[in-house]
DNA sequence: TGCCAATTGGACCGTACGGTCCTAATGTCA
DNA sequence: TGACATTAGGACCGTACGGTCCAATTGGCA
């Protein structure tokens, strides 16, 4: 079911939506850059570009979601612990396109969220998601954490951040604003820890760097 | 030098802007938006598209310098104390639009950061001066702080901070979604202060709601 | 062998876009 | 009165876009 055209057109598409946004990329663009031979061939995959777009976000979603969100749920690790490996991770795939291509979500919301609903339907979907891996991370944690914490706003706020940071390092073209965010966010997260490591002398529970 | 049309056509593009983005407002939607003529009526006040676009950013910058960013320099009031009225002071904002409209400036960043040069320039020194006003507040706030607070990297996690949550908000329809992260991001400042208040038990060191 | 998906290649269409050019009327201030 | 910015209205142009249609070929598999 799943080809590998497909699957080539799918790749391609995402790379150009990555670097133009969703609007800037013509089908045209995309047919040369998988190599397809003309139109036809394209619309032989997908109904329209539309759909097309629908695919890309579930891909980049998918890869997130392995690469990134899968640290989170990792069975033998401390959960506050998961959470700094996941944003390190973070980091890390912003490190492979030397921070210039951002988050294809936020891209895609700051694009699309007022223009096209079925886009902005779907990635609230995608943040939805990711809340509440960290939600559930932060249900398992809570023997270390605070009474008073409060999971969903504190989850928003981690996926805040990394969104806001994401962008300005993508504006900045310079990763160490994202790395400098990342460690702040950590400081924040063991600021919610029981004993309040972290809080009074700026260092998160579990090692930071 | 700055007639009234100029002015009514800036404004006119800056709403359109922000509802669909810089690329998917037309000149000919502008137009009509601001009741001109035709072509060549708009042709007579700005010499392109993209000019126009440079003048909306400025306009949109200027607009948050004197309702948003001034509050940072109020003499009277404390140092961290203006920072949470700011921070306030961009959930207001916000909330004029429903949570709608999103940033200016992220906005812009999302679709044209990579695309085109010129308004990423842009957009890097709208986030550089912004940084740069928090930078000197807390520099004033220093006998406050802990000494080993990171200017440079507080203020870019602010902006980065505000900028997702403003983002998030935008996609899930929800201004609750920022205002949760602006108490968070107070207790997160609170949290430098070095009497440690905040860090402890949650609380900003000045009132938070 | 025959079927069917995959591929190739190109013509074509309607629309929208940014931008230019030209002419003429209207108002305003010196 | 004359000079000049403003307003008005429209024709026009080249290009790009998403999408359709058609005809022909290739290749694997039952």
């Amino acid at each position: 079911m799943i080809s590998d055209r497909r699957l080539q057109i799918l790749d391609a598409a995402a790379t150009l939506i990555a670097e133009r946004g969703f609007t800037s990329t013509s089908v045209d663009d995309v047919i040369k850059a998988a190599k397809l031979s003309g139109k036809s061939h394209f619309y032989h995959y997908f109904k329209s570009k539309e759909e097309l777009g629908y695919e890309v976000l579930n891909r980049q979603f998918e890869r997130f979601a392995e690469r990134g969100l899968a640290i989170l749920r990792e069975p033998m690790i401390d959960p506050l612990e998961r959470l700094n490996l996941f944003i390190d991770a973070v980091v890390a795939l912003q490190a492979e396109s030397g921070g210039r291509r951002g988050s294809p979500f936020g891209n895609l919301a700051a694009e699309l969220a007022d223009a096209h609903e079925g886009f902005r339907v779907r990635i609230e979907a995608v943040f939805e998601r990711w809340a509440s891996q960290i939600r559930s991370l932060l249900w398992e944690a809570r023997p270390q954490l605070q009474d008073d914490v409060d999971a969903v706003r504190l989850s928003r706020f981690i996926i805040a951040a990394l969104e806001g940071a994401v962008l300005m390092t993508r504006v900045k073209r310079d990763l160490s604003v994202l790395e400098g965010i990342a460690i702040d966010l950590k400081r924040f997260i063991g600021m919610h820890a029981r004993d309040g490591i972290g809080a009074t002398n700026g260092r998160p529970v579990v090692g930071v760097e």
